[in-house]
DNA sequence: TCTGGGGTCCTAGGACCC
DNA sequence: TCTGGGGTCCTAGGACCC
């Protein structure tokens, strides 16, 4: 294997990664001080299994690919604090958390709910890691949440940058990776498997080939790389030479597909569930289709078996091509239920059932049809007042009947922390 | 014996992210 | 008893065209 050493780096903008440490658990904590220094877990959606977890449970033992009714054992020993995940209040916190980043630089890409890019232009005069540290110092302040800085020339090495950071204490959490010779050290010391967009699949096939280390992948041949890995391994080579590839999206593009999916609380059957099901997530992804300013001009249903359970497995999907575009959300029901129909097979114990709104189109210029007379304009004010009733009262206050009223298919949350910031009835109880 | 070649478009599935 | 959900991008392969 020839290696192409780089032999300058080109002038780049330094961008940073902001990162907030173990986010939901850390949200838990900021109205719940006793819990600090605790070993606690977020649970995913159905309290299936842990998402976040704060150092004291990683250093208990506690697994994230771990289903809950295994870790019990530890639970128990270690007294480990557990909460349904409750993403009202983690939203929150992320919009305050993403409103302080934007306090240090106009160009900031909201990468996720807990993470942030942050270009760094015009900033070279200054020491970027007391930058950094500055940040770092007023999102603690400002919102309680603890966060990483990682600070380097490409996005895949301020990745790395601040997961160092993360981890090691000497950085107090902000470690700056553009010079040359400081990123030879860190990347000699980091697994490939770390690296951004290096899965298990690419991990294996770089391991198998003897490339161990982010510095070894760094000094393939492009040519190497593109033949074993394409476009994607490509760009992870040139980015870890200090060449971006990846630029910062200031802007956050228009969805491509917005959809829902969620495991049954208990065993569901019968059609008439399944559509009550169905109806309920229909109304919940369109509310953020209608968010997103879309419409969709497709969708497709999938209808899913538990993949864990020994009984037979059925996977199915169905694809509809609606005549219009639309956002609304009771006729994307009547298509929806319509089309579970033909997948439905009796006699089967499901496990989920989801929706994928497709084909999406700006919801203002949606196309008209010759054949079909709608009252467009009547169908906008009525979703705009339901949105804005639920906005008002809460989630699923006002809702179509289809989605049912008892709902005994829904999402378990048993352990479920308060909506300290979204809930005039859940606010935080100083003294009883 | 022996059955083209080059292009486009679409979809399903894989891999990955947090 | 009990194993998440919402996304993106890329690729291979089939269908279709002339």
């Amino acid at each position: 294997m020839e290696s192409e050493q780089p032999n300058r780096q080109p002038r780049v903008e330094p961008v940073a990664l902001v990162d907030c440490n173990n986010f939901y658990c850390s949200c838990e904590r900021v109205f719940n001080p006793k819990l600090t220094g605790k070993p606690l877990i977020v649970l995913s959606n159905n309290d299936g299994m842990p998402i976040s977890r704060s150092e004291e449970a990683k250093a208990v033992g506690i697994d994230m690919a771990r289903p809950i009714f295994e870790l019990k054992d530890i639970i128990a020993k270690y007294d480990v604090q557990v909460f349904s995940s409750n993403y009202t209040l983690y939203g929150d916190f992320s919009r305050r958390v993403m409103q302080t980043i934007r306090q240090f630089s106009p160009k900031v890409e909201e990468y996720s709910i807990d993470e942030a890019f942050v270009g760094l232009q015009g900033f070279a005069h200054r020491n970027l890691t007391e930058y950094g540290r500055e940040m770092k110092a007023t999102i603690y302040q400002w919102t309680g949440i603890p966060v990483s800085v990682g600070i380097a020339p490409t996005k895949t090495m301020a990745k790395i940058a601040s997961k160092i950071a993360k981890k090691s204490p000497k950085s107090k959490g902000v470690l700056d990776l553009t010079n040359p010779r400081f990123q030879e050290i860190a990347l000699k010391r980091y697994d490939v498997a770390d690296i951004w967009k290096c899965g298990p699949a690419r991990s294996r096939l770089l391991k198998s080939h003897s490339i161990n280390t982010a510095w070894d992948l760094r000094n393939v041949s492009l040519a190497w790389v593109d033949k074993k890995m394409g476009v994607e391994g490509t760009r992870m080579v040139k980015e870890l030479r200090g060449e971006p590839c990846i630029p910062l999206e200031l802007m956050a593009p228009k969805k491509k597909r917005i959809g829902c999916g969620r495991s049954f609380g208990r065993k569901v059957e019968s059609l008439f569930e399944i559509k009550e099901c169905l109806a309920s997530h229909i109304a919940d992804a369109a509310v953020r289709l209608r968010r997103d300013g879309q419409a969709a001009t497709g969708m497709k249903i999938y209808l899913q078996t538990n993949p864990y359970s020994n009984g037979p497995q059925y996977n199915k999907g169905i694809g509809v091509e609606l005549p219009l575009a639309t956002d609304e959300t009771g006729e994307l029901i009547r298509w929806a239920t319509k089309a579970v129909e033909q997948i439905y097979k009796p006699g089967i114990v499901y496990k989920r059932v989801h929706v994928d709104f497709d084909g999406l189109v700006p919801n203002n210029q949606i196309q008209q049809s010759l054949f079909i007379q709608k009252d467009r304009q009547k169908q906008v004010q009525l979703m705009a007042a339901l949105d804005q009733v639920n906005r008002n009262f809460g989630m699923g206050r006002l809702r179509y009947l289809a989605e049912g009223l008892e709902k005994a298919w829904k999402t378990r949350f048993e352990y479920r922390s308060p909506r300290y910031t979204t809930r005039w009835d859940e606010l935080l109880t100083v003294r009883a």
